[in-house]
DNA sequence: CTGCCCGCTGAGACGTCCCTCAGGTGGCGG
DNA sequence: CCGCCACCTGAGGGACGTCTCAGCGGGCAG
């Protein structure tokens, strides 16, 4: 694989193990990776335009991966960027993506899932698609990589729990019964079933309060359920 | 939601309640849907090639969802197909991805699931993208749907399972050591671990010859694993 | 041929997800 | 104000995914 045959990557991180983990396996899929352990560098480097997608860790000494970020867009750079944030919930009150990020990955993350984020914004670039984001106030739905964020915080959701959620937020403020749901997010052929449902929207309703959106589930007794405020 | 405003969608299924469910989903996504419920049918709607998106069930009375896909491309009509299998292993000679498929979706499936797929594939219809696939002889990786199919038959993995085989695919016909795989597969903090890796290696030999496929990852002693033939 | 060591595999522990069931609670009609 | 019924919730069971461990077997070096 010659150099300067495959998208530009730069990749910055601060730990020297996940560097060379990224650039090894960034290059066996034929990208061109350049490294940088700090922000300044990353800035200096990133100003140059000269990336396709900019690998960007949000922990880094002296300036954090958000101002690096700030200051790339307030320059106009408009390199795509995925950010990646440590294991715990990373609590910060700029929104990453009001930011400027096309992405995020978790930490401790598999190379295969942030090879995909990868490619599918480097897809995005090339094509020109926008990102299939759902926004209801703080709440952002992400369709592609189906998670979910609420001011910033990850929501962590099994995937029927998501499934409930995204039905829900395609209409939101719109009233769906249980039959719609069920029909929606279990599949077609449920015989008279229990109150799954119920059940769900109640894991639902809890694990966005845990994650500070309380009353965003709300019942209409005798209809069905309903995301945000009524239209 | 007015008609003519969204994707045109023809839905192919002889069931009744799955036709009722797709048209009510689809068209609160905004999209436009014409249904049938036989291949006769279908083909004589499909021809016309005002559809952006076909919704094919496999089993169909009279003409299965195999040949309408090949009478269509045999007419040179280019429209994306997504074929819809029945809940088993739905065996059958001809490859769906062959005849010109643009993807599946195995019953009973979520709505939620369908729609993510449905959309992929519009998107790459209006960008031009080609799939995302991986082959190596009879064994397709998916990298977008996250699936893997061998001759025909899918072969159901765990994520670690997939994220393992996606690796050794990447880069098929060459060795990965055992902690290149570790690294990529299970992420970079993994401090002097067990032997998960034969463990998992197991899993997928089991798995694939499960669906007919033998001998596909072979160990290299002393050095690591390497999938299909040598380079 | 023989012993060592790498790799394989079965068993099992542990967590998570999915769903059911049986009460409890509160809204709303009468 | 009272009772019914829709909805909520805690408890629990089954299935699955993930990882560890211990014992076995077979390749390969000596």
């Amino acid at each position: 694989m010659l150099a300067g045959m495959g998208p530009q990557i730069l990749v910055v991180d601060d730990e020297p193990g996940v560097r060379k983990a990224l650039d090894r396996g960034l290059r066996a899929e034929g990208m061109d990776v350049t490294v940088a352990a700090d922000g300044p560098t990353a800035l200096r480097l990133a100003r140059t335009g000269s990336f396709d997608a900019i690998l960007l860790d949000i922990m880094l000494p002296g300036l954090s991966g958000y101002r690096v970020l700030e200051e790339l867009r307030a320059d106009g750079v408009a390199t795509p960027v995925l950010l990646v944030s440590a294991k715990d919930g990373e609590v910060d009150q700029a929104d990453g993506l009001d930011l400027g990020a096309d992405g995020y990955v978790v930490k401790p993350f598999s190379f295969v899932v942030l090879l995909a984020q990868l490619r599918a914004t480097l897809r995005r670039a090339a094509t020109g698609t926008a990102r299939d984001l759902i926004r209801i106030g703080p709440l952002t739905i992400d369709r592609e990589a189906r998670t979910v964020r609420y001011d910033d915080a990850d929501v962590p959701l099994s995937p029927r729990e998501y499934a409930l959620l995204e039905v829900l937020a395609t209409r939101a403020g719109t009233v769906r019964t249980k039959q719609e749901l069920l029909n929606e997010v279990w599949g077609d052929e449920w015989a008279a079933t229990r109150n799954v449902v119920e059940v769900y929207i109640g894991y639902l309703r809890r694990k966005l309060s845990a994650a500070g959106a309380d009353g965003l589930v709300r019942t209409v007794r005798g209809h069905g359920y309903q995301l945000g405020d009524p239209l």
